[in-house]
DNA sequence: CTAAAGCCTGTAGTAACTACAAGGTCAAGG
DNA sequence: CCTTGACCTTGTAGTTACTACAGGCTTTAG
């Protein structure tokens, strides 16, 4: 299949896998005659496997390295397992930085009532 | 003062403050003879502004607005309060984001047990 | 047969910095 | 007096993870 068939099936824009194919996150596809690259059904599975560890937070280098164990005859569980934990602990402080803003955002708003005030509570408390 | 000075008081690097200003974040100070960039509290108190409105998650460009906003005589409080709110739901939508993916990735470490499996069934839910 | 859609490469732009490189300035110590 | 080291200057390139062209083929539908 062609690239845009591929993009279609994976909901994904064909930029994209050409951008994954350059930066080595997907193998280099056979030619046609043409030029066209030409994709079968491992290369699917290849793209999804990337999109799906991207939509889970994994960085490019830990899909990269997911992917270098994925490749293995016998994928060493050990070594995902790791990668996920420490994956969940990066994920785990966003979450934290996240939930803090929201926090503090919320009470910023608060101080605005409804934005009805004349003088601005939240561009003072900024400032000093 | 000068930039090492201002640094070290709002505890962000020099670097940083001449992008900022670089990009139309801070006013430009006035130079020494030597020309060193020369700050006085006025600055420090707008870089001490955009720095908190930065750990609040404010882009560059919703700063900028702020800081117009703050720059009136008499800075409006409904202008202030848009922008929060609006920044609150892209906030509270990361968030949902970052809890997906943390729910998503718990269940997978859970499929590895510990990582004494033989056979990895993370990277087998990943492709298929 | 022609027009539109799809493909190719390569480059530039995005956010928000960070990290140099190459050079000027200044105070303190030997 | 000179040098060393800590500052300061500018400008450029690198980072992450794409996205958006430009300019030019090929293929396909009507």
């Amino acid at each position: 299949m062609r690239i845009g068939t591929l993009a279609a099936a994976c909901n994904c824009p064909a930029e994209t896998i050409r951008y994954y194919e350059k930066i080595g996150l997907l193998p280099k596809p056979v030619r046609t005659a043409n030029g066209y690259r030409s994709y079968d059904d491992r290369h699917q599975k290849w793209l999804q496997f990337v999109l799906r560890s991207r939509a889970l937070g994994f960085t490019q280098d830990e899909v990269r390295r997911l992917s270098s164990i994925a490749d293995q005859s016998q994928p060493v569980c050990a070594d995902v397992h790791q990668l996920l934990v420490e994956h969940i602990v990066d994920v785990r402080k966003k979450l934290l930085d996240l939930k803090r803003m929201e926090k503090a955002l919320a009470r910023l708003k608060s101080k605005c009532q409804d934005g009805t005030l004349n003088d601005c509570p939240v561009i003072d408390e900024l400032m000093n």
